[in-house]
DNA sequence: AGCACGCCGACT
DNA sequence: GTCGGCGTGCTC
């Protein structure tokens, strides 16, 4: 019987994205399984290419079958439960198979694919000059030589001569491929002969006038395994002395797996924790449910301080002592050293690490550590979930309401949601923590989607900081026009005076937001993107922080030549200044994207900071993100207004979580916090929430709210962004997608388009010299089921076919944000 | 996508 | 004739 495999073509192309049928031949049978890279003929020409094995069959289909050329990895790279994920994330997100799989492979596994000129027959007669040179050149090579080395020989085009020769057949142009597989091997040297026979070998290669490999000889009697490299340096040998002592035998050359291990080093003192009962309770919960079928995921709610970590490092013992693999996802902005370390402490060198920064081999290092089931602890940003477990025990997600897990390229999932998926599929516990979750996860408890654990008090029994809400309405009114409150001016000054820490949170960097013409109202904005420029100070420019343009700001306006341009609005630079009128002597930090920029020195600031070198720090989101900072007594948010006023529905929500966060870095060890939050709307809910840090309050406002203006959790909402540099095309384009989904929709007998809003301008309307339009679907109350096909047809299936190539479709099925 | 083929105008 | 530029159509 003939066996087939329904491979996926690693080829990012609408019309490709779909299963191709191949012939498994005899040789390959006990190879090729689920999962598998193998490589395949395609196209005219057969050209080799990498494709993915989705399944096994007898059956041939309609189409003729080529054969499957080779397998090209020892163990299948996707693993069934891949699979089922790969499928599954094609259908929610609206993505291409290829799309989805590179999620789970790590990139560096590469096929490289090369046309060959062959000689086959070397007698030819009557050939011209040009076609004779062509001759000697692959003779030379004997017989056989790549394309594009045959061409750089010659100085004119031989396209054509090949081709005339390839038809005479004198010669044969075939498609070659090499795998690259992106690993680092060592070579070490050691010695291949009897300790006895050394010096005689020595002597004799002496006597050869070999004096380099005598001395390598020499050498490697007291230094057995020496890596070449190493050798190489440390005598001043060529690698030929080396090889030839390989090829009389006297030496072995082996190779073997080299892991590149990232380095950080960053060390915390370990201490004991003793659990206390709400984290015991939890902690057995959890191990209660782990050989139980059906798990519903966990929510862990504990307002900041409550010791979640020390709950996830005591699951994760648990799992090592089942021979269980966990997944612990952390914000890409909490992926620090001192993170790193509280693991790394505890569970010493048995960690994968995923983050940003790695290289694509360190990436790819750390992906065959887990692989190969080297190292049963995974921690990372989100694109962690889809680490090679074998035997995955649990998915932590923590700070689980950080906009961080979901992914902002396609395929733009939401890592909540795949990590779900994939406990389902493994039959895994998933903890989902976080001290502000997001209004429609917690929704999920009462309808008993999520389990919930409740820590309700901080691990140390400290108190929570006191919040103490200033109105700046007032403070104007009284003839305050400095951006710090009577009070806060008050608070820190005190705490300079005992020599306490101050936070001081903003969440916007630079100095101003824009810079206006106070004459004429002109604004200096990006010439890329629609957006105002943020004036910089230091380095007296204006700067777009969505795509980095940058530009002098001039003494005179530029359209109306009069001196009165003025900078507008508050950011971490201005405050800094004005810290430093106010304080003089206070000694100040700050910590945004700016004074970040270099590697390495967001830890330099938090050390600084944790040693006592300074006084203040100023910050923006980065300094809310689960530090520890015993002497930090004061926390003050400038101004709460800036995240309340975002034309969004989930401001409210991100005012509450902001408060909330920051406020914890407040009184973490034996000192206790006060938390000042300045707004000029103070009576507003969220405020007076987290004020009082009562989530569940705000939680039972908020959902009301949702539910009147339906909003998640309960209706959906998608969107399609259609980007590209001619605006006019991409209007065009998006007005083709809107009329083919009402199109299709009137096919169903659908004439009611209310919810489908656009197509309009984005609300960032320009970014990085792409314009950009939408079309949002809200309301939602025709099956989402059709609604996802019909778009997939037009976007994705039919793309190619139906739309420009020179515009670009983000579909998001569960957008976070309008904007 | 990426490749090959084929049609056409330009050039020795 | 023959070179190469681009448009078209297909990929198990």
């Amino acid at each position: 019987m003939e066996i087939y495999a329904k491979v996926i073509i690693n080829n990012n192309s609408s019309y490709t994205d779909n299963f191709f049928t191949y012939k498994i031949p005899n040789h390959l049978l006990d190879e090729v399984e689920i999962g598998h890279r193998i490589l395949v003929p395609f196209g005219r020409s057969n050209k080799p290419i990498e494709a993915f094995v989705f399944d096994i069959t007898n059956e041939k289909g309609e189409y003729d079958t080529k054969e499957i050329m080779d397998v090209l990895d020892q163990e299948p790279i996707l693993r069934k439960s891949d699979i089922n994920l790969i499928k599954w994330m094609k259908e929610e997100y609206i993505c291409t198979f290829i799309e989805a799989i590179e999620c789970i492979c790590p990139k560096g596994f590469r096929v490289d694919t090369y046309k060959v000129i062959k000689l086959i027959n070397d007698d030819a007669k009557e050939l011209n000059e040009k076609e004779r040179n062509l001759l000697n050149q692959i003779r030379k090579a004997k017989g056989s030589i790549t394309l594009s080395k045959l061409k750089s020989k010659f100085d004119y085009s031989i396209d054509s001569i090949i081709k005339k020769m390839n038809q005479n057949n004198i010669i044969d142009i075939v498609w070659e491929s090499k795998s690259i597989k992106n690993e680092k091997y060592i070579y070490t040297v050691k010695l291949n002969i009897p300790n006895e026979q050394i010096d005689d070998v020595i002597e004799n290669l002496n006597k050869k006038r070999s004096f380099k490999q005598a001395q390598v000889m020499s050498f490697l009697r007291n230094n057995q395994n020496m890596a070449i490299s190493d050798l190489i340096e440390a005598l001043n040998v060529n690698r030929a002395s080396i090889k030839s002592l390989e090829e009389k035998k006297f030496i072995k050359i082996e190779k073997i797996n080299y892991y590149r291990k990232p380095t950080i080093s960053y060390k915390v003192d370990k201490k004991d924790i003793i659990l206390n009962e709400e984290q015991i309770y939890a902690v057995n919960l959890l191990k209660n449910s782990i050989y139980k079928e059906d798990k519903k995921p966990f929510l862990l709610h504990g307002v900041t301080g409550s010791g979640k970590t020390e709950i996830y490092l005591e699951i994760i013992d648990e799992m090592l002592r089942n021979g269980k693999d966990s997944i612990v996802l952390v914000p890409e902005i909490s992926l620090t050293p001192q993170t790193i370390a509280r693991f790394k402490n505890r569970f010493n060198d048995t960690i994968a690490v995923f983050h940003s920064k790695l290289s694509k081999g360190e990436r790819h290092d750390e992906y065959r550590r887990v692989k190969e089931g080297n190292v049963k602890i995974v921690i990372g940003a989100r694109s962690a979930i889809f680490a090679p477990c074998n035997n995955l025990g649990i998915v932590i997600i923590d700070e689980f309401h950080e906009s961080s897990y979901k992914s902002d390229v396609s395929p733009k999932y939401n890592t909540i949601e795949v990590a779900k998926r994939l406990c389902k599929e493994t039959n895994s516990i998933l903890l989902l923590g976080s001290a502000t979750p997001p209004i429609e996860e917690y929704y999920k408890c009462e309808t008993g989607q999520y389990s919930k654990i409740e820590l309700k008090n901080r691990a140390n029994k400290n108190q929570m900081p006191e919040i103490q809400v200033v109105d700046m309405k007032e403070e104007l009114n009284i003839g305050n026009k400095s951006i710090f409150s009577r009070a806060l001016f008050d608070e820190i000054s005190e705490n300079l005076r005992n020599g306490n820490q101050t936070i001081l949170f903003l969440n916007r960097r630079g100095y101003a937001s824009f810079v206006s013409c106070r004459k004429c109202a002109y604004l200096f904005k990006c010439s890329n993107c629609d957006i105002s420029l943020t004036y910089h100070k230091n380095t007296h420019s204006g700067k777009c922080h969505y795509c980095g343009y940058e530009v002098n700001i001039p003494k005179e306006c530029p359209s109306c030549n009069s001196l009165y341009l003025k900078e507008f609005g508050i950011g971490t630079e201005k405050i800094q200044e004005e810290v430093k009128k106010y304080f003089p002597d206070a000694r100040i930090l700050r910590m945004d994207k700016d004074t970040t920029a270099k590697k390495g020195s967001h830890e330099d600031i938090l050390n600084k900071f944790k040693n006592k070198e300074a006084d203040i720090l100023i910050g923006t989101q980065m300094i809310s993100k689960g530090l520890d900072f015993p002497y930090v007594t004061l926390v003050g948010i400038l101004s709460a207004d800036m995240i309340l006023n975002f034309p969004d529905f989930k401001s409210s929500e991100k005012t509450f979580q902001i408060i909330s966060q920051v406020s914890g870095r407040a009184g973490r060890a034996d000192l206790s916090g006060k938390v000042i939050l300045q707004s000029y709307d103070v009576d507003h809910y969220s405020i007076q929430y987290a004020k009082n840090h009562d989530y569940k309050g705000f939680y039972n406002e908020e959902i009301k709210i949702r539910k009147i203006f339906n909003y998640k959790p309960f209706n959906s909402l998608m969107s399609i962004v259609v980007t590209g540099k001619n605006e006019k095309n991409v209007i065009k384009n998006i007005q083709k997608i809107y009329d083919g989904i009402v199109y299709l929709l009137r096919k169903r007998g659908i004439e009611d388009f209310e919810f489908i809003l656009g197509p309009n301008p984005c609300p960032i309307s320009k970014i990085n010299m792409n314009y950009r339009w939408q079309i949002l679907l809200k309301d939602l109350n025709i099956e989402i089921k059709l609604l996802k096909g019909i778009i997939k047809y037009i976007c994705v299936q039919k793309r190619d076919a139906f739309l420009d190539s020179d515009i670009n479709i983000s579909i998001d099925t569960d957008p976070d944000s309008i904007l």
